[in-house]
This record gives structure tokens, C-alpha cells and sequence, in this order.
DNA sequence: ATACAAAGGAAACATTTGTTACCTTTGTTT
DNA sequence: AAACAAAGGTAACAAATGTTTCCTTTGTAT
């Protein structure tokens, strides 16, 4: 990256949290560009060479969100077979639980389904190249609809979870989500 | 309803039609009130008596796909035990077979995760008076999650299947849904 | 070192938004 | 039938949005 692209960026990251700076003591559907870019100290020239709108902002923290997460997830790589539900059950929730103050504010801000809209369209893609707990056998059709369950059953649970105040520590989310498929799994066999 | 009522809810539902209407044409983000007031054939002040804003039509309008899918839900009420998981699929699959023009427009249009909140928030506490195949036992916290896990789920196929032009017919998706929880039961049987 | 391209600032602009004031129409109440 | 309240229409309004013009600054390339 070189100092032009660095310039931008920066403005893009100011802008972010002058944003993020105010929602916090204000309703996002009230915060105007000009106040974002004053809180910024830049132009709202400079907002709308950055972003096309507010929301545009929030698209592109949820963007950089998500790529820290695969970050981790990669590093971390949970291994096929035994455990790995479990080990990638403890990624996710500890991940979250290091961002809970931006994403209760978030949710709080109703603009949750928005992170979840992006979460979504990039998450399917790539968790294709990538060994996942439904990564099991199946056409591509099956795995990709395996793969919207469980992702979209990760997701509400986050959004529960994190929609409190006083959100539980990760370690009692990580049983009760483990009951939560062991149910499934159960309502299953009683057929 | 009396007939003041009658004639505001007719409104709102002709400001709801316009909406549709010009969605099919138009990006949503560059609708205006004006357009959809002169579309509706009424006034910006009507519009504006009506609703807060745009956003607010996609969630009366949310508001009322919800209570049909409910009704529908209580009308063939699943029984408790055997084929249960299965009688729930097909409900939801058939109900939104029969409104995937309108659910195809959304999720093109990147509303879907509007619908969703709005679901996501009505579904929770209805369906804690309600018999559904997560209600098997457990604290309150823990059916909590378990149904935040299923019904995220379920939404998130809902968006794979109807987000394609050409979605499958529900009795295919009915199979794998059913796959979709298998996988995760098996992968929880691994450990 | 100079020329160039990309980014930021200032200010003006047309549009749209959300609100208001005033008046007319319509359904409800007594 | 008369009085009233609620809804709709017209038109004006301030504020915010998104765009444009012109100019300055700042990195990049030759």
C-alpha cells in the first residue's frame, strides 16, 4: 500500500470512527454526513469521496470485521473430525466476545441485519475453500444449504446473545449452543 | 374496523402497492416519497400521515407477511412428536413458495435482513406460547437459544433458496433442510 | 526538480426530506 | 341534521443530501 492509498484509508478510518463515535450518544437515523465528517475533522467533500452514504460506512467496518474473523479462523484452523463443531464454536464466540462493545452498539442501532447481510454474502464463498463442521459429503447444492443453517443458526445466536445488556460469558453460550443442535439432532431421531 | 380505520389502512396499503410497484422498476435507495405518493395516487402528506418513511412501509409490510405465516402456523398446527420437525418444514416452505415474488424482490433489493429483524423480533416471543419442535425441555435461557438457532437457520435457507432466480421447488428443499440437520446431529455424534 | 495525478477544502447548487399551516372532505356521534 | 374529529390536499418551509465547480495540497513519476 503505498502513501496515496494509505491517505485514503485513513480518511476512511476516521470517518469510521467519528461515526461509531457518535452513534454512541446518538440515534444512527439522526447523525448527518456534516456532522460525521466535523467529528472527523475532515470535509463532507472528503466524506463522499470515501463512502457513497452512511451506510457505506458501516459496510465497510462490517468488511474489515469479517476479515479479522477468517484472519483468526485460519490461524486457528479448527481440524476435521472430532471436536471441531467444538473448537469452532469457541473461535466464533471468543472473537465475538473481544467485539461485543461495537456490536451491541449495533444491534442496539438496529443495524445488525446489516452486518448480517455481509456477513452472509462473503462467508459463503469462502468458507467453500475451506473445511468447515458441514463440510461433509453432499453436491455442492447440499453443502450450500448445510452450511445457510448452521450459518444463519451462528449468527441468531449472536444476535441473542449479544442483544443483552449483561451478555453471559462465552464458555456458557458455547454449552448451551452445543444443546441447541444436540435438540436438533434429537428431534430429528425421534422420527 | 370501522370505516376511519378502513380508509387508513387503505391508504396504507395502496402506498405499500406503489412501493412494490416502483421496486420492480426502480432501486429502492432512489425511490422517492414523492414518486411513490404520485404512484398511490395520494399526497406526500398522506404518505407522511401513514408512515415515518420508506422504511417503515417495508415494515408494515413485513409486519403483515408475519402474521399470515402465523396464522397459517396455527391453522395446521404441528402436533408434538413424530414428523413434527417435518410438518414445520413444510409449512414454512409452502407459505413462502406462494410469496417468493414479493420475497425475491426484497432479497434483490437488499431488504431481506429488514425482513429478517422484524421477524427474528415478533417470532421469539410468539413462539414461546407456541409448540415448536425446539420446545423440548430445558431452562428459559436455553430454549432461548435453541430456537435463535433454529429460526436462524431456517431464515438462512430461506435467503439461499429464494435469493436464485430459478429457486427449486419446496419439496426439494424440504430434503434438504432435512439433510442440512442431520449433518449437524452427526457431526455432534463424532465426539 | 518539475510535471502530473489524486485527494482534500470551500462554497454553491438542485433535490429530497421531513414538518408545518391552512383548508376541504369524509365518517362518526348525538 | 348538526357538530365534531380524523384524514386528505395544497403549498410553503428549513434542513439534509448528494453533486458540482474551482482551487489548494500532497504524494508519485520521470
Amino acid at each position: 500500500m503505498n502513501g496515496k492509498q494509505r491517505m485514503v484509508e485513513q480518511s476512511k478510518q476516521w470517518l469510521c470512527d467519528a461515526l461509531i463515535n457518535l452513534m454512541t450518544k446518538e440515534n444512527f437515523q439522526d447523525i448527518s454526513i456534516t456532522e460525521i465528517a466535523q467529528t472527523a475533522e475532515l470535509s463532507r467533500k472528503t466524506f463522499y469521496h470515501s463512502f457513497k452514504n452512511k451506510e457505506a460506512v458501516i459496510n465497510y467496518l462490517c468488511d474489515q470485521l469479517f476479515d479479522q474473523y477468517f484472519e483468526q479462523l485460519l490461524q486457528q484452523k479448527p481440524q476435521v473430525g472430532e471436536m471441531m463443531l467444538k473448537t469452532t464454536f469457541d473461535i466464533f464466540l471468543n472473537f465475538w466476545w473481544q467485539k461485543r462493545d461495537l456490536i451491541q452498539l449495533l444491534i442496539r442501532q438496529g443495524l445488525f441485519d446489516h452486518m448480517n447481510e455481509i456477513w452472509q454474502q462473503k462467508a459463503i464463498p469462502r468458507y467453500q475453500q475451506f473445511a468447515a463442521p458441514w463440510h461433509v459429503q453432499g453436491t455442492p447444492t447440499q453443502v450450500n444449504y448445510v452450511m445457510a443453517f448452521q450459518l444463519g443458526g451462528f449468527t441468531n445466536i449472536l444476535r441473542v446473545w449479544l442483544g443483552q445488556d449483561q451478555p453471559e460469558p462465552p464458555e456458557q453460550i458455547k454449552d448451551l449452543m452445543l444443546l441447541a443442535a444436540q435438540q436438533l439432532a434429537d428431534s430429528l431421531n425421534t422420527n
